[in-house]
DNA sequence: TGCCCCCTGCAG
DNA sequence: CTGCAGGGGGCA
């Protein structure tokens, strides 16, 4: 489900209300969403393992690299939270109605907490409750040491931050001069060699650098990785501002959708007429996933 | 580098 | 019923 803009808003939202919270009671509703370092919970016993590991500790920090949430609890524990597809983290706060004024956010945008796929809930000092519902199960929690979290894989080979300092047109290019044959596309969602770039991101910025997707990273131009650098900054922006895309399940920490469904121009747009040219939005599949572009502004070669 | 898999649930 | 879905790991 969410790519660095949802998960970035997810954990902006959760860091004030988090930190410095102790975790009271831990109740795991699906033995296999959680695992213990690299093992993962296989019955009552694993699960109870991460049940004392998690219980009693106070929430130091909350922060994200690429799609990862961690989470760093006191005693040189983190805890990993992945949502891939569909996993969802909400926080309602000890009234029960979420943290927005103005009405009851989490109960119209999720419905009744816990719902049929909450997975975890984490309850916490202020009586507030942190939910982690995840329809496809994909998702998961992990509880690992603080002090090896840069030696542990997936963090462990993660590239740059996309919106940091050390995304620069130098990384793409180096990444296409190294992988020349692998189309762009599955470049961009390769999370070793830019981190956070999803499904969505991969398709609107490689429309915006007029690039069609299943290019071979070799055969980009120097313009073409300028652009291609550009765009992927610019649409990660756009959409953080929006607070992300909730084409079906993604919600903020608070249970809110974002906006950025609205702003896409080719994502799941296909047979809609493109923004720029009128031609119309094709979608085709590459590296297993859906693919939307335009064909004359995106021209195969 | 391509499948296939993990799952549930929605639209057509 | 089939196809499809913001991810990613494992396997030939």
């Amino acid at each position: 489900m969410p790519e660095l803009p949802e998960v970035e808003t997810i954990v902006r939202g959760l860091e004030p209300v988090l930190v410095g919270q102790r975790v009271e009671e831990v109740k795991v509703l699906l033995a296999k969403t959680v695992w213990v370092d690299a093992v993962r919970a296989t019955g009552m016993v694993d699960t109870g393992n991460f049940i004392s590991l998690v219980k009693g500790k106070t929430i130091s920090s909350v922060s994200r690299r690429a799609k990862m949430i961690i989470v760093g609890l006191s005693d040189d524990t983190s805890l990993l939270v992945h949502l891939k597809m569909t996993g969802q983290l909400i926080y309602v706060a000890a009234d029960g109605q979420g943290r927005v004024a103005g009405g009851h956010p989490t109960q119209d945008m999720v419905g009744e907490l816990p719902s049929k796929s909450t997975r975890v809930i984490l309850r916490l000092s202020d009586g507030g409750v942190l939910y982690f519902n995840d329809q496809r199960q994909f998702g998961y929690m992990k509880i690992v040491t603080t002090s090896s979290l840069t030696e542990l894989e997936p963090l462990r080979s993660y590239g740059p931050e996309p919106l940091s300092d050390e995304f620069t047109v130098e990384v793409l290019r180096m990444a296409c001069q190294r992988r020349k044959k692998i189309k762009i596309k599955q470049l961009l969602l390769d999370q070793t060699v830019i981190a956070g770039i999803g499904n969505i991101y991969a398709d609107e910025s490689l429309f915006g650098a007029k690039i069609y997707p299943g290019r071979s990273a070799g055969s980009l131009t120097e313009q073409e990785m300028v652009a291609l650098h550009r765009e992927i900054v610019a649409v990660l922006k756009l959409s953080l501002s929006h607070g992300g895309t909730s084409s079906e399940h993604y919600v903020n920490a608070d249970g809110i959708k974002g906006n950025m469904q609205d702003y896409l121009l080719v994502y799941r747009r296909a047979g809609e007429v493109c923004p720029v040219c009128g031609s119309e939005i094709e979608r085709t599949v590459i590296g297993g996933r859906g693919t939307h572009y335009c064909p004359h502004c995106q021209p195969v070669s």
